[in-house]
DNA sequence: CTCCAACACGGGTATATACACCTTCCATGG
DNA sequence: CCATGGAAGGTGTATATACCCGTGTTGGAG
């Protein structure tokens, strides 16, 4: 049930930003490049508690559409570093009202009391 | 937030099922074939809320695992009839104790009243 | 200085998932 | 009785995700 609430409340979010032509998980990743910037791959996957290799994917997705740019570390030439480019930035700056939107309806229909009993949840897990 | 946490509960009942070579998505899939057998692609789409092609995929998962099996409708022709094989009964005997651990040992980290919470937000959305 | 263990990526493979489109089959109106 | 619309599946394509293994780089032990 908890999967299935997740898909649920997941293609909400992807109905809303598909105008930009994303959806939540490259929202989400567009979010902490721009938090992290310029960031390794590891450290993306850390962050966002994801497999390096499904990072890594996920990232190319997301140069393709030109809106991150990845280049080799200055020192360390293993490392990559990811950057958003003005394109990337300017995406979530639409993307941002959207998101909200949404997190508003979607808490509107849940009503306060659960919306702060699911942030707790949330916290603990 | 919720997807990450969703990612980390589900693999705790991989890990869980693990030992029996399936995932928590197959032994969902599999939970709904032994409620609804004989079950058609659609109806198996239509309970768990999934599209019709992620099903059909997914059953042919478990057909090629050998615990389902696939005939034709004997009315209609176009409809799939999906029954769990005796393998794949033995495998939801073997992995129901399993999930239940699973289940408790999360329950007891989140505690009784995040759990109560819990399962009345997944009963809204 | 050299060599090796540890680290960062990349690619292969497999599953889960969705959407769009195609084929086949059924059921019904004319 | 037949034509056609709609239903059931199947396939192509794309992304998300994880695990395993290979390659190349770094940095530190000796």
């Amino acid at each position: 049930m908890l999967r299935s609430a997740t898909r649920k409340i997941g293609s909400v979010y992807d109905r809303a930003l598909a105008p930009l032509g994303i959806n939540i998980a490259q929202y989400s990743l567009l979010r902490s490049v721009e938090r992290l910037q310029p960031v390794s791959l590891t450290e993306l996957a850390r962050t966002a508690e994801l497999d390096r290799s499904t990072i890594g994917r996920n990232v190319r997705v997301l140069e393709r559409l030109g809106l991150v740019a990845l280049e080799r570390g200055e020192d360390d030439h293993r490392e990559a570093a990811v950057n958003l480019t003005a394109r990337g930035a300017e995406t979530l700056d639409v993307a941002g009202p959207l998101w909200e939107d949404c997190q508003r309806s979607i808490e509107t229909q849940l009503g306060p009391v659960r919306v702060t009993a699911l942030q707790e949840i949330l916290r603990v897990i």
